[in-house]
RNA sequence: CGGGGAGUGGCGCAGUCUGGUAGCGCACCCGGCUGGGGGCCGGGCGGUCGCAGGUUCAAAUCCUGUCUCCCCGACCA
């Protein structure tokens, strides 16, 4: 089913005019080094017996830029699709969930080459329609949602989804509206706050070091407190990043918001800088404040905020009057929030596919130009496509399993039709089991033939844990009526056909299914 | 990286606490019965107990080290 998925990617790869090719997995370092990538954590690096620097690429940008650098010289050589199937390595910092997170698996992953911003736009846009048809012909319910461009930078990114209980993403949901969690943005859910004051109230907590604590002992909604939470930007500098207090700050989205990399505070960093862990809030702190959308959207009412001393808080904070702050978006969103007033849900998904707008990410430190009309040199614009072959085969079959086994969709099982003959080796039902065997090869099907010497019941257990499309039995009960009988894999609903044109009658139900 | 679990015939496991003849199911091989939902009877083959050291008269079992795999979390360019 790997290479039935991988047949479907390469006719609509075909199709919008990309050119398939091989690219190599052992690379030399020296252009990841080039593109600062040669820095990152999962990419595998080792020598080969001189010494020199190797990798084993886990995309390969690199490779295809370097290429293309060589040979396109004209904007009369533009604009281009590569693609090629590859194995990818990745150095996972836990390999996980069988086929679904692998250190090694094999990726589509095309490139598209085109003169400026606009020609990147249609390329993109060629690849998600395409990405759109993979997804329908491979059987799979799937949606497109807007996702963080990560590591491989650049314009723009979305994710090709398919939603089931073992997927390792979550996706937010609402009508007209799909995101990855790490960059989905909701309106948050109301919540009643306490009036306003001419001030902040110090008021007594002891042991309120959670948000749980502290809403059990003043009596106000979680919601109404403010959780604090100090985080050290690129080894340097402290800020103070400020969501509700049922709110959860979303790293990625916090990442996205800082423009680079953090880490959460010490407990003695924050005891030097702020006050006793548990009792730190931002007014009166001599830091940046980060404050969440959720929060400084909010007009009427106050706050419960840590006093940054022990055993206390205060009540009655009010963003901007009683703390300066910058407003950012960095919570994750939950079910019940809204978009344009519709209730957003949640749910897990198997990332299959991901397209990027790379722009000049990687033309630019390999040397990626052409020349324009007018003989200047410019910049080549990329795009960046991946999907994963072995990932859509999981999703058809979590989509697609019940108590017996796995049904897969039509278009990618292993085989069109399991044929089972019952009875003895020699006996009548066997012959014909092994004619129509050849006839249904002959109509165009491919048969999986389970001729072992086994019992019925092993044959039809295996046969529906396996899951063809189509299960033909071949047995002397139904021999005697004149008849074979058919059982559908999705739903097992079972049904007969004469034995007279059997085949051409199993093709032609083969064709009604999805 | 943190927490937990497991390594014993091909597969799945028991035996380890309390040291003393390595065991069960499935699979496999042989003979026979059965033949529409994993059926039955009889007879067989197959294991340096992950690896290395130590304790002991004696180690699958106790001790030390080490490797691998799995689960949960962190992380995931």
């Amino acid at each position: 089913m790997h290479q039935r998925v991988v047949q479907i990617v390469r006719e609509e790869m075909n199709a919008i005019g990309g050119q398939e090719m091989l690219m190599p997995v052992l690379q030399p370092a020296e252009p990841w080094r080039k593109t600062g990538r040669l820095e990152i954590e999962a990419l595998f690096k080792l020598t080969d017996r001189k010494g020199s620097e190797l990798v084993l690429a886990m995309t390969h940008e690199e490779a295809v830029t370097f290429h293309v650098a060589q040979v396109v010289r004209s904007y009369r050589d533009l604009p281009l699709i590569l693609y090629h199937f590859q194995v990818k390595e990745r150095d996972e910092p836990r390999p996980r969930a069988g086929v679904l997170r692998t250190r090694e698996f094999i990726m589509k992953d095309s490139y598209t080459f085109d003169r400026d911003r606009a020609g990147l736009d249609e390329r993109y846009e060629l690849h998600a329609r395409a990405y759109g048809r993979i997804c329908d012909r491979c059987g799979l319910e799937w949606y497109k949602v807007e996702s963080d461009v990560g590591m491989m930078g650049g314009h723009g990114a979305d994710e090709y989804m398919a939603p089931c209980a073992a997927g390792e993403n979550d996706v937010a949901l609402a009508p007209g509206y799909a995101a990855n969690v790490e960059v989905a943005s909701a309106d948050a859910q109301p919540v009643q706050l306490p009036p306003e004051l001419d001030g902040p109230q110090r008021v007594h907590t002891p042991d309120a070091t959670t948000i749980e604590a502290l809403v059990g002992q003043l009596d106000v909604p979680a919601g109404a407190t403010l959780k604090a939470f100090p985080v050290i930007v690129d080894e340097d500098a402290m800020k103070l990043v400020v969501v509700r207090g049922d709110h959860r700050v979303n790293e990625i989205k916090l990442r996205t918001a800082l423009g680079a990399p953090f880490r959460a505070a010490g407990a003695q960093e924050i005891a030097t800088r702020l006050g006793p862990p548990g009792y730190i809030g931002p007014v009166g702190a001599q830091l940046p404040i980060l404050l969440d959308a959720a929060v400084a959207g909010n007009g009427a009412g106050s706050y419960v905020a840590g006093a940054n001393e022990a055993d206390a808080h205060l009540r009655g904070v009010k963003p901007g009057r009683d703390f300066p702050y910058e407003t950012v978006d960095v919570r994750a969103v939950v079910a019940g929030d809204t978009i344009n007033g519709l209730e957003i849900r949640i749910e897990p998904a198997i990332e299959i596919g991901n397209i990027f707008k790379l722009g000049t990410r990687y033309s630019e430190p390999l040397g990626a130009t052409y020349l324009d009309e007018s003989g200047t040199a410019q910049l080549v614009w990329m795009g960046s496509y991946g999907f994963g072959p072995a990932r859509a085969a999981a999703a058809a079959v979590e989509q697609n399993a019940d108590e017996q086994g796995i049904a897969w969709p039509r278009a990618v099982a292993p085989f069109d039709v399991e044929l089972v003959a019952l009875g003895k080796p020699g006996t009548e039902e066997r012959s014909f089991a092994e004619s129509l065997y050849a006839e249904l090869q002959d109509a165009g099907l491919d048969v999986l033939y389970d001729d072992r010497d086994a019992g019925p019941g092993e044959k039809f257990a295996d046969a529906e844990l396996l899951g063809c499309p189509l299960r033909l039995t071949v047995g002397r009960r139904t021999l005697g009526a004149g008849e074979i009988e058919v059982q559908v894999r999705r739903g097992q609903q079972q049904r007969t056909v004469p034995v007279d044109g059997a085949a051409a009658a199993v093709a032609e139900l083969w064709r009604t299914l999805s």
